[in-house]
DNA sequence: CATTAATATAAGCAATTGCTTATATATTTT
DNA sequence: AAAATATATAAGCAATTGCTTATATTAATG
């Protein structure tokens, strides 16, 4: 029953085009290090770590630390509020909606 | 093939708490003109202006002039871009989107 | 233990955001 | 045409954001 605050949370966080970016590097590469994060963003390293922070607290990656090193990866739940609200639109992009139902079926 | 820059500012402009009410209103009135949408939002008129300003620029809701009144409706491509992206990621939700593939079925 | 490497935090700053009040622009009504 | 109604725009302001540089912390290595 995703609250308002979440999905406002997790709105705002893949709001922002280089936080955004992180993301989907993280979701391409399945675990990656803040380190290979810095290398290859046009952004500083507390820049990324900054951007590291809001997609955890917005729930979107989580991290396991190996040594000094901490992997990232995208946290599968993370989307659960965004799809929750667009559950309510269905109507609005049903058949958008039938165009991913496609791709899922070919992608098994 | 929705852009970066289309996808940016859907998400900044369903972000926001207040504009995201408006729309969430309007998507369920079907058709509502400002006026109503100011009655029953805690903001100002102007407020309420601007956010639909920010809802018609992202494509997210379409106007019809009647007389003084302007109706605004959700415009159903506007969250295009959104699911476009989130199509990228259906690994990652591939569980809840069968819910919604659901649902979808039983509404029709 | 001292140094290097990986990440986080602090402080500061310019840009953006969301609101307000005041005023302008349509459009209808009298 | 004057007044009323519906909506938009302007200007200003406090709060938030995303970045930077500088410094701390944590962990591995020589």
């Amino acid at each position: 029953m995703a609250s308002t605050v979440q999905l406002t949370s997790v709105l705002k966080t893949l709001a922002d085009p280089t936080r955004r970016a992180v993301f989907e590097r993280i979701a391409r590469e399945g675990e990656v290090a803040a380190t290979y994060l810095v290398q290859g963003s046009k952004v500083s390293q507390p820049a990324v770590s900054q951007h590291l922070r809001a997609l955890r607290d917005a729930g979107l990656v989580a991290e396991r630390r190996e040594g000094r090193h901490i992997h990232y990866r995208v946290a599968p739940k993370g989307l659960g509020p965004l799809l929750d609200w667009l559950g309510h639109y269905q109507t609005f992009w049903a058949e958008r909606f039938e165009n991913l139902e496609k791709l899922l079926k070919e992608s098994e």
